[in-house]
DNA sequence: TAAAAATACTCCATAGGTATTTTAT
DNA sequence: ATAAAATACCTATGGAGTATTTTTA
């Protein structure tokens, strides 16, 4: 099974008509017949009722609908993921600093307009040597959250 | 996107070796790689951090994972979904029964029975005229759930 | 220099198109 | 007689294979 083989299922499901979800598709008719009857085939379950003038959702049909809907904005929602993560807009941030850092004036102030610019990020600080901040060492760590 | 980028792309976080996993899937290793490229490219995202003698997972890598195992996790469910409504395992029942019927002895064992060997279906009863019976109109129920 | 991924190209399986037939109204 | 899906057949895009190059540890 592929995505294809969901979208055009929705397609059809929506449509109640293969000529016209198609159509939407940008495909021909019959590719998209075949495709349909691969799926059925795959799953072993008929999904359309094909009463020639008119074509209809079986049980089997209206089940997989739902459950075929949750897996494309399942999709979405993992390119949203890797899209957000690559912009920084999500993950973790870690930053290690020296006791002698003006902490109770520059850093909470940075920290906090960092979340609000960045509120998916988790936040990961942790006071450290200026030796280990300087060659990048972080173990463990405190968390902000 | 299509659910072959996401199978590739699991096996390659799993082996963090593309020679490996694309052993595993049955495919040589350059297709492999280029179907990662188109994947990346899709995304916007860089998914492994290659430095020749390993390959790792980026932050965008790690979260995608998680979120690309659901979306086959939900496939499979999908397809079982479908498969069950197909054997009458799943769905719904609805019957309707005249006030003559021997309401306290049979059809109560005949409901447990039923609910016995299909857990998942859903159970509709509705006590009507025997003409609607015969006519099959079953308007307005009652849920036995 | 060796191990692994990336390129370059070639081939073929199959998604998709066109033409036609079937079917039920 | 008509509208719509199924079937048959053909085409061509792109997924996959083979050979080779690039990279860096």
């Amino acid at each position: 099974m592929e995505l294809r083989h969901l979208r055009y299922f929705i397609a059809v499901a929506e449509e109640l008509h293969f000529g016209r979800a198609a159509q939407q598709l940008g495909i021909s008719q019959p590719p998209l017949s075949q495709q349909i009857q691969a799926l059925e085939q795959e799953l072993g379950a008929r999904l359309f009722e094909r009463t020639n003038r008119r074509v209809e959702l079986s049980e089997a049909g209206r089940l997989f609908l739902e459950e075929a809907r949750q897996v494309l904005a399942q999709v979405e929602k993992a390119a949203d993921v890797a899209r957000r993560a690559q912009l920084g807009e999500l993950g973790e941030m870690k930053i290690g600093f020296t006791s002698s850092a003006p902490f109770t004036s520059k850093i909470p102030k940075a920290i906090h307009a960092f979340r609000q610019r960045f509120p998916a990020v988790h936040l990961n600080l942790k006071e450290m040597s200026s030796r280990d901040v300087a060659a990048g060492v972080f173990d463990e760590s405190i968390e902000v959250g």
